[in-house]
RNA sequence: GGCUCCGUCGUCUAGUGGCCUAGGACUCUGGCUUCUCAAGCCAGCUACGAGGGUUCGAAUCCCUUCGGAGCUACCA
C-alpha cells in the first residue's frame, strides 16, 4: 500500500461555465474528507479544452469556493509542490508521457478521420455491436504509416486497452468490473499534441500524490481507462487512489443537473440571500448524512462527522425548498453584527440605502425585527424599504382598505392619541393605541392594528407594527397616518 | 442497442435479519399562539418498485422482473 496516511484528496473541475450545485457538492465532499482526515485539498483546473474553459469561469470558480469558505491547501493562488495546477500549463509533462506510452507500445498513432470514425461507429450500431474505436489502427505496417503521412493525415495518440478486464473497488459502490471488450481504445492526445481529459486526469492523480478520488458518478465508466494509463505509466496497483464515486444531484425531472435542466450556478445563490454555511449544510444533506437526527450543522460539524462511508449511492433530487428552509435556520442563528455585515450589502445594492452612518443605526435597530421574518437576504430591502423612502406611498392595492368607514375612524383615533404621546417606544405606543381602540373602541385588534398598519408601512404585511413606528419616529409616524386620512 | 450504476413517505434521508404496526427533516393539510407576516408549538397525510424464494422471522440475504440515470467523443 502507498503512504495513504497523508491524505490526498482534489477537487478538479472543468470550468466550462460558472459552478454549479452539483460540482460544489463534490467540492464540499473532498474538502470536508480532507479536512475530517487532516489531509490535504489539492485544487486543480481541468483546462484540457480550451475551446471550452475560459480564464472568467476559472476565476468565478476560485471566488467561488472562496467564498463557500472551501479552502484548500495546493493550487491556484497558493501553490504547492506538485504544480504547476492548470492543466494547460502542464502540456510538455503530458507529451512526455504520452511519449513514452508510444514507445512502449501501450499507445499507437490513429490515422482515422473523424468521419471515418463516425461512418464505423453507425454501423457498429446498425449491427448492434457494442459501439467504439475498431483498433484500425492497432498495428499498422510501415508502408501503411508512410502513405497516410504522404495522403497528409493527422495522427491521434490512442491507448492500447489490453484484453481482460479492469476491476477497482469503489469506496461507495464497492467491486465494480469492466471488460475491456466494452472499453475501446481511447485517444489520449489529439492531432495537434494537446492532451484530453482521460491521460491529463491520470497523470496529475499520479504525479500530485493523489490518494483519494471522489468526484462524480458520471466518471465511473471512465475508470477503466484512468487505470490503463497507470499501469502504462508503471504504477503498482498498491498505489492507485482510492476511487469514491459520489451519486449525482438531479433536477427536478430526474435527470442529472445540466444546463439545460435547472443548473444554477452558486453564484445565483449568492446574488438572491443565501448564505454560504446554509448551501454548504443542505449540499451536504445531499448524498450523505450524519447519521443521527441532526441536519442543521456547522462547518465544523460537518468536518468532524464527515466519513465517506456514510455518503449514499443513490442520486439525490435538488429541493429549493430545503434550502430555504436551512437558509431561513441560518440567518436565524446570525448574531446582530454577522447578520448587519450580511444584510448592508442587500440594502445598498437595493439603494434602498447609501450607505451613511444614520442610516446604518437605524438598520441595525431594525435588524432583529425582521430576523426571523425572512428566509433569504435578499428579502431586506423590500421589508426595510418603508424606513427609508423619501416620497412614501402606500401600496395601490391596499389603498382601498384605507378608505372604509372604520379604518378611517381608527386612524383619527390614533393620530389623536400618539400625538400626546411623549415617549415614543413602542411599549408606550402599544400600550395607548391598545386602550384607544381595543378597550374604548372595541374593536378586534387584527382590525384595528390592520389599517394602521397599512397606512404607516405601506402594507398589510409587515413587520411588527408598534417596532416599525418606533425605529420611523413620531414625526414621520404621524404625518403617515395624518394623510392617509381623507377627511 | 451495449456497458455501468441506482431503486424506503411528494423530496432528502435513518435503517446492515427481530428494537420497524418503518424514525427524522423539508413540503403539504389542520390546529394552537397572535397586531399582519413570520417564528414557535401540536396534530395529520404519505414510503420499503413488483414477483418469487431463504428463514421461526426480511426494508435488510438470494433470484427474476420492472423502472430511472450515466457512459458509449479528437468533452470532462
Amino acid at each position: 500500500m502507498a503512504d495513504k496516511s497523508q491524505v490526498r484528496v482534489r477537487f478538479a473541475p472543468s470550468p466550462t461555465g460558472d459552478l454549479h450545485v452539483g460540482n460544489i457538492r463534490t467540492a464540499l465532499f473532498d474538502w470536508a474528507y480532507a479536512r475530517h482526515t487532516n489531509g490535504k485539498l489539492i485544487f486543480r483546473i481541468e483546462d484540457t479544452d480550451r475551446e471550452r474553459v475560459t480564464d472568467e469561469y476559472i476565476q468565478a470558480a476560485i471566488d467561488t469556493l472562496k467564498w463557500l469558505g472551501l479552502n484548500w491547501d495546493e493550487g491556484p493562488e497558493v501553490g504547492g509542490e506538485y504544480g504547476p495546477y492548470l492543466q494547460s500549463q502542464r502540456l510538455d509533462i503530458y507529451a512526455e508521457w504520452a511519449q513514452k506510452f508510444l514507445d512502449n507500445g501501450d499507445a499507437y498513432h490513429c490515422y482515422c478521420s473523424g468521419e471515418e470514425l463516425e461512418e464505423r461507429r453507425q454501423l457498429q450500431m446498425k449491427n448492434n455491436q457494442a459501439p467504439g474505436y475498431d483498433g484500425k489502427c492497432r498495428d499498422l505496417s510501415n508502408t501503411q504509416i508512410d502513405e497516410f503521412k504522404a495522403a497528409g493525415r493527422k495522427a491521434v495518440i490512442r491507448m492500447r486497452m489490453p484484453q481482460g478486464e479492469t476491476v477497482f473497488t469503489d469506496a461507495i459502490r464497492g467491486e465494480v468490473k469492466f471488460e475491456h471488450l466494452y472499453v475501446p481504445d481511447f485517444v489520449l492526445a489529439r492531432a495537434d499534441g494537446s492532451p484530453l481529459y482521460t491521460l491529463a486526469v491520470a497523470v496529475d492523480d499520479v504525479l500530485m500524490k493523489i490518494t483519494h478520488v471522489l468526484r462524480g458518478e458520471d466518471l465511473l465508466s471512465s475508470t477503466p481507462r484512468q487505470i490503463r494509463v497507470y499501469q502504462a505509466m508503471g504504477v503498482p496497483e498498491s498505489e492507485y487512489p482510492i476511487f469514491a464515486h459520489l451519486p449525482f444531484v438531479m433536477g427536478q425531472d430526474n435527470a442529472k443537473l445540466s444546463k439545460r435542466n435547472g443548473e444554477v450556478s452558486i453564484a445565483w445563490y449568492r446574488e438572491h440571500g443565501f448564505l454560504p454555511e446554509a448551501i454548504c449544510n443542505y449540499l451536504a444533506l445531499l448524498g450523505w448524512s450524519p447519521g443521527d437526527d441532526k441536519e442543521n450543522i456547522t462547518m465544523k460539524e460537518l468536518v468532524e462527522l464527515f466519513t465517506v462511508e456514510r455518503v449514499n449511492s443513490s442520486p439525490a433530487r435538488f429541493d429549493m425548498k430545503k434550502l430555504e428552509a436551512i437558509n431561513g435556520d441560518k440567518i436565524r442563528a446570525l448574531t446582530q453584527s454577522e447578520f448587519l455585515q450580511w444584510a448592508l450589502p442587500f440594502l445598498t445594492q437595493a439603494k434602498v440605502i447609501s450607505g451613511t452612518t444614520e442610516e446604518i443605526d437605524l438598520v441595525k435597530a431594525a435588524l432583529p425585527i425582521i430576523q426571523e421574518r425572512i428566509v433569504t437576504l435578499s428579502e431586506i430591502p423590500a421589508m426595510l424599504n418603508f424606513l427609508f423612502v423619501k416620497q412614501f406611498a402606500v401600496d395601490a392595492q391596499e389603498q382601498p382598505k384605507l378608505l372604509e368607514v372604520g379604518a378611517q375612524e381608527v386612524l383619527k383615533v390614533a393620530l389623536a392619541r400618539c400625538s400626546e404621546l411623549t415617549n415614543w417606544d413602542h411599549l408606550s405606543i402599544e400600550e395607548v393605541l391598545r386602550k384607544a381602540l381595543i378597550v374604548e373602541l372595541g374593536l378586534k385588534p387584527r382590525i384595528a392594528f390592520s389599517a394602521l398598519r397599512i397606512a404607516v408601512t405601506g402594507s398589510h404585511i409587515s413587520p411588527p407594527l408598534f417596532e416599525s413606528m418606533q425605529l420611523l419616529g413620531k414625526e414621520r409616524s404621524l404625518a403617515r397616518i395624518s394623510s392617509a386620512i381623507t377627511s
